[in-house]
DNA sequence: TAGATTGTTAATCGATTAACAATC
DNA sequence: TAGATTGTTAATCGATTAACAATC
């Protein structure tokens, strides 16, 4: 399916860094300077050993009887992760969702900056979202490529989902955060995570009485 | 961890349901009415073998030779979700994020009413979001009662959260979606479900150049 | 040194897949 | 009937956990 690149780790593996590095973070912010698999187990609900057994993937990042060094797993995981940098990020769509996204401050505080905007109303191309003129649709094949951008997110209609996945894969995105409510079908080269948060709440109903 | 109710279903295969219901309400919507397990794993990227299995621990839904009614099957799922019928959700934050939140058709449209919102700014309280007044944080303690509220969404500052998630907790709610970029602590009978997007975009750098 | 915690190996647990009899 | 597809069992695969030597 996916090609997991160094040596082949674990998606689920992976899909628990960025948690760790968010914990850590916060132990960081709250005055902490040390940490061991024990407290980021606590503070997660995951298993020491567990912790443990992801980092080690990666390397020695440790101490024995000590634990780990905050900045210094942050700055490996930033490394391991490749959020040591800015990413540039193009938006698909400027309803009322691509509205709250472009104006959400949480992307460029952690280096995803949201740089471009297309939609495919005449009403809202050329006019300013957060700062960026919203492009057409068809500006995706010259735009993306001539900035190098990798990543999207997808904020249209379900229907049209696909539609613009298609484009921007083929304009050379590689990573699509896609709010749409469909499945993408995409070449295993693409990376698409979904954020629907229906379905979130559909998995909850089931344990309520 | 957690129990599960009926007859211990693996909490990853509660996790698949809605996904299979979503797109059964789109082969609906095309026009389809019977299909199989193999042109939904092909739809979604599962195997046929999964989603018999998944659905074979709720019944026999199908027909050998035949394949699934559409129209039977998200019947049944919805039973088993429980999302057949309406809910009604608390919302808490009114700030950018809530207000979209607020706003989001998405969610009444399928069975889910944000019908009551808490706030702590004193500028927002008595003030209207969507139709509906935004009240005291204090009120959560008085109004979710009275009103057997379950459900609730999150979406203040991460160090307001889990302040936030105890009141709710002790209120009544059994099931947070939250939006706080932290990892709540909450009992055995309570879920939880996380939305941070930049967890997401973290999780798909790893595997680009 | 004594206590603590890592990194790693082996054992366990659970989830996915393959295969096929049943049957529409 | 012949073809197709389910529901289910057994086999495989992979992930989690337990345990402990190494060592700070």
């Amino acid at each position: 399916m996916h090609s997991n690149p160094p040596n082949d780790i674990p998606d689920i593996v992976i899909g628990r860094l960025p948690i760790y590095l968010r914990a850590l973070n916060r132990l960081a912010q709250d005055g902490h300077e040390v940490t061991s698999s024990h407290e980021l187990g606590q503070l997660l609900g995951i298993s020491s050993a567990q912790i443990r057994k992801d980092l080690s993937h990666f390397g020695g990042f440790g101490k024995q009887g000590t634990g780990y060094q905050i900045a210094y797993l942050e700055e490996k995981l930033r490394q391991v992760l490749k959020v040591n940098r800015e990413w540039e990020v193009a938006l698909v769509g400027a309803g009322d969702l691509g509205t709250a996204l472009a104006h959400y401050g949480g992307f460029s505080e952690r280096g995803f900056n949201i740089t471009c905007v297309f939609d495919n109303s005449a009403e809202k191309i050329g006019r300013s979202l957060n700062g960026f003129h919203i492009q057409s649709i068809d500006d995706i094949a010259t735009t993306i490529p001539s900035r190098g951008i990798k990543m999207a997110m997808i904020a249209v209609p379900a229907k049209n989902a696909q539609e613009v996945a298609d484009k921007l894969i083929a304009a050379g995105v590689r990573a699509i955060l896609n709010y749409a409510p469909i499945n993408l079908n995409v070449p295993p080269e693409v990376r698409v995570q979904y954020i629907d948060p229906v379905i979130h709440m559909q998995r909850m109903t089931y344990y309520l009485p």
